[in-house]
DNA sequence: CTGAAAGCGCTTACAG
DNA sequence: CTGAAAGCGCTTACAG
């Protein structure tokens, strides 16, 4: 046949992905490669049913065009959508960030996207908020940042609409292959062992809120730890506060007021560190001759401190990078949970009591 | 007729969003409604062109069946998301979340989500990521924050893809419609006019690094209004930082070891305020007895620090709010450019020199 | 291993 | 002001 007959033949004009011309569809791979759409869907899909010297033209083809499948044609044809959400309701900047990034850590290249949902648990009406927000948009699947991923109405209403999700938490509270754990309780656990070894016997303890699970976890990992050791704290030595600054100098300040003072403090988290901070200098109670401080996460407020404090550090990052990998995991079935592990970063707040 | 007929009619199965059934579709409600489902598509759409009370009846079953419009369908339909991208490469973790919780004040309940993507533009095929991100998910739009936002070649590439964007810069640098401008320049103004006032004459300066907006800007603007008040810094009073806590202290040690020290320290952000603090802690230098500092960000670090910081507030989140807004805005002719102005929270790091 | 048909839930022309 | 047809770019059955 002569060359005339290539009129039948594609039209073979390159559509790259940028410029002016409109971006090439799984119509055009399939017309340039001489095969069908339905070959070149397999070959999106990773589907075995594909000759390998097929799979490599086409694949090589769909390089050379710069050609990646819409996420809405293949979201509304699934059903589903190429989105993962981070629904939290923490404060805590830092983490947040931190999380994010590990989440997009898995995600870059996967052809997911991070889609996040900032609410607020104490509202009525948060999780018809959420629901709202997965069923909307098919949300392939969610991460549950603590403490949302505490709340079981939150995970009850996620399974009963059939929504994929996974509780980062404190502790394992779920199905495995829901969970990632950051093992608060050990966290807590070293501290204690460092105060004792450092000497401290009149230690003091000032807790995260009491609904919080990481502040059950700390406080047990700690308290725990310390009986282990022969320490038994009195409850004149255990204050629950907010999470917050303010809080943290209020506990602090109670603590400190009284007749014997403790020599060391440990804080559910660095906020409340600071807070004991700004309590001792009050009082002119010099940081760490006369008391020691202990912090929880390690935040960039740990080093800005003076004395730098000592604090627990999690890897949030890690945490968020393996909390996405699950969602992103294509079978369903049981898998061990995730799990990241917390440790101590000393610094110069504490040294061995007077 | 007899009531049989209704085997023609609708099957008016009641689809809630919730539980098993599955969500209704335009055409559900067109059906129940009886009208065409193009009818169902101008009152999402809200053209003009539907007669009112049509309207109102198929508003109403829409709210009874809880339905929504699929943005997957809709988007494939209009080649365009309904998702908004945040792009930025900035380190300071409470700044990016506020600029994330004020997209999403405005986001809530438009249909739209906001799905993020930090990057190192100091990587050289950054924009090529973004460009990816763009495309791959047809975005509706991008919020640049700094100090992306500050990169012409970014914003070029976007303008060239056809993608609709907003810079949030310290100054105007793109057509009013496309700006959110924080006027830095005013913020750092009113530090100086504030150190003058108490007396201070002998002021230094320590910068962010010389190819931010943002620290040309504060640095121009604090500059500039201690000259208009007869003060002119000499070269020696002012170090170029590089916005972090270390590079701080490393001024400030530049500065303390001076034979005369200045009285007061204006610092291009908190973080090397922070580092101001140590390094006089460091020396034994008083704040403020001794030593006057002022920041700029208000960052929670600012309340934390002994003695609180004063510093030059920024709302980040209403920042997100407006440009969020822009994004949404339907028309695309010029409009004006939106303004956040900086002012200053004092607190008790200053006072007049000895 | 490969393909033609129908469909996912919307919208854009085009008629009326 | 309203509607029937075709199409957005993919996938799921169903055949071969």
């Amino acid at each position: 046949m002569p060359p005339s007959r290539n009129k039948d033949a594609p039209a073979a004009v390159k559509v790259g992905a940028g410029k002016g011309g409109k971006a090439a569809t799984i119509n055009d791979i399939a017309r340039l490669a001489g095969v069908s759409k339905k070959t070149v869907s397999r070959i999106i899909n990773r589907s075995p049913l594909v000759r390998e010297d097929t799979r490599e033209k086409v694949e090589a083809l769909m390089r050379e065009v710069g050609y990646t499948p819409d996420p809405m044609a293949r979201g509304l044809a699934f059903r589903k959508s190429f989105l993962i959400g981070m629904v939290y309701d923490n404060p805590t900047a830092q983490f947040i960030v931190n999380m994010q990034y590990g989440a997009l850590d898995t995600l870059r290249d996967s052809g997911f996207e991070l889609v996040v949902h900032p609410c607020d648990s104490r509202s009525p009406n948060y999780i018809d908020g959420v629901r709202r927000f997965v069923q909307q948009q098919k949300l392939h699947g969610v991460m549950l940042v603590p403490r949302v991923s505490e709340d079981q109405a939150l995970a009850d209403m996620l399974d009963e609409i059939g929504c994929r999700y996974v509780r980062i938490a404190a502790v394992a509270m779920d199905k495995p292959e829901r969970m990632v754990v950051t093992h608060d309780h050990d966290g807590a656990a070293e501290v204690a062992d460092y105060l004792q070894t450092l000497g401290h016997r009149d230690i003091a303890l000032i807790t995260g809120p009491a609904d919080y699970r990481s502040a059950i976890e700390r406080t047990q990992g700690f308290l725990g730890a310390l009986e282990r050791r022969g320490i038994v704290l009195p409850e004149s030595r255990v204050v629950e506060a907010g999470y917050t600054f303010e809080s943290g100098v209020a506990a602090a300040e109670k603590l400190l007021a009284a007749k014997k003072r403790p020599t060391a403090i440990f804080c559910g988290n660095d906020e409340m560190a600071a807070g004991v901070y700004r309590a001792a200098l009050r009082s002119g109670i010099q940081i760490p001759q006369q008391l020691s401080v202990v912090g929880y996460d390690d935040s960039p407020l740990a080093s800005r401190l003076w004395p730098p404090l000592t604090s627990v550090r999690r890897d949030t990052r890690d945490t968020g990078r393996m909390a996405a990998a699950m969602l992103l995991q294509s079978q369903d079935g049981p898998r061990p949970m995730a799990s990241v592990r917390p440790h101590l970063v000393i610094r110069d707040s504490c040294q061995p009591p007077e």
